[in-house]
DNA sequence: ACACAAGTCTTGTAATGCAAGGTACTGTTT
DNA sequence: AAACAGTACCTTGCATTACAAGACTTGTGT
């Protein structure tokens, strides 16, 4: 038991919600949301999100359509769907209760 | 994908950092710890909560002695080490952190 | 004896982050 | 043309852990 296994076991499930939250802004693909989040001390690696996106299209909560590339492979861009919106919602009140309730704990003394 | 699920992995690895801070308020036992995390909305359940005390005791952060109870059987009551302090103090710090960016990512427009 | 309550614990399942490596396309260098 | 490097997408296997369901133990009341 140490801190970065921690670490991640909190990042657990927080990643779906960030993730939704900048596909959410606007198209988007894998790499630049990489970017968006490691800029904002977020790790994850590809491992990690290219399946979660998988998930997220299998439940209908965001949609993709291909994109040539000026130099390099197609890119995959990301949209979220009404589906999609609608379940971030709920998301953030989930996290705002999350956050509200470790708040009450972690300050009690 | 269902928002209870969610609900559940957002809270995964929380409930140690929370745990770990009731147990830093004083000597208890499993069945008020969890009667605490109901109280501020946190479930969590008997097989939930067993493992993750066995968890924390290997890892030498809590100790546990059993005490008799008046009415029904011996509970033990766990107290956290000092290893256990100085493990909370960089969970305290993850979970700063941790909400930061989070703010930080939900917030941009 | 029996039922019940309180407390602790175990087993099996499902979800998911990560490490490591693979595939495919494009442009550059030799 | 062949080799290399960069970009982008994806897969496999492993470890962790919350939960559902149920078991075991101790003490109390009928």
């Amino acid at each position: 038991m140490n801190a970065s296994n921690t670490q991640i076991q909190m990042r657990k499930g927080l990643l779906e919600f960030c993730i939704l939250h900048i596909i959410a802004r606007g198209e988007i693909y894998a790499s630049d949301m990489i970017e968006e989040l490691t800029d904002a001390k977020m790790i994850i690696v590809e491992g990690t999100l290219y399946p979660l996106l998988n998930r997220l299209k299998n439940a209908s909560l965001v949609s993709y359509k291909w994109v040539e590339s000026e130099s390099g492979p197609p890119r995959k861009y990301y949209s979220i769907t009404e589906e999609g919106s609608r379940f971030l919602e709920t998301l953030n009140e989930t996290w705002d209760s999350l956050v509200n309730s470790t708040q009450l704990i972690t300050s009690k003394k």
